[in-house]
DNA sequence: CCCGATGTTCGTCTGATACCGAACAAGCGG
DNA sequence: CCGCTTGTTCGGTATCAGACGAACATCGGG
């Protein structure tokens, strides 16, 4: 469960590590799951890649700023943190997502809808 | 002189492509020179970097499908592929562009008003 | 016709990234 | 208390990106 709470001040988030960050088709695709704002655990996560993989896409998206981490016992949450995001660079999550919904971006990554 | 034809088709420039280009704090300073539409020969292009370098970066661009490239004698000249990169990802450009600015991101890159 | 300016390409080095399986840590339930 | 589930971390590997200098190609001018 180390560091969680690894995401950065929103000053400290840059936009070229944002930009490399969602340069990654599956990152792309778990922005897309959280682009409604609601909170996820990963296990609703579902991507074909291993779960270290995941973990690893999860860490990157983290520590560049673009998503959020919670943890409730041995359960782990991630929402987009849209609101910093959208007063940082104004205008670059909406036009982000729907470039990737309308190229079909990241559309391996779906969400289990299973309770939890 | 070789392949300076390689721009991608307008509907084979991908997204994830396109942010991995703009992840490199040059390449994004690139593209703020070329935003405003106008072409620039690399001679012009002023960047602490070695020349080999900066014609690695503007093939990225190129490739990606960021940037188009003429040739004319020994000189070549870059641009901005605006229209098409609005129609493809509408509003992208623009909140890149302003993100960039007010995060100071690309400064290092700067253009020489040398005639030519 | 050779030289200088301009870009491209090549080889190399270094560091980052994507991916995996396996090992580890920790909470929760029986 | 033991084991399951969940997520992290640890090698390991393969590939790719950024950077440089040096060599090469080419055009234009003296």
């Amino acid at each position: 469960m180390p560091d969680h709470s690894s995401s950065p001040d929103p000053s400290e988030i840059a936009l070229p590590r944002v930009l490399g960050a969602l340069s990654d088709p599956t990152r792309l695709g778990i922005v897309r799951v959280l682009s409604d704002g609601a909170e996820r655990g990963w296990g609703q996560l579902r991507a074909p890649i291993a779960k270290s993989t995941l973990s690893h896409h999860l860490k990157v998206l983290r520590e560049a700023g673009v998503t959020q981490t919670r943890q409730e016992g041995t359960r782990c949450f991630v929402a987009l943190r849209r609101e910093t995001l959208d007063a940082r660079f104004p205008g670059l999550l909406p036009a982000l997502l729907s470039a990737a919904v309308a190229d079909h971006v990241g559309e391996h990554v779906t969400e289990d809808d299973e309770d939890a």
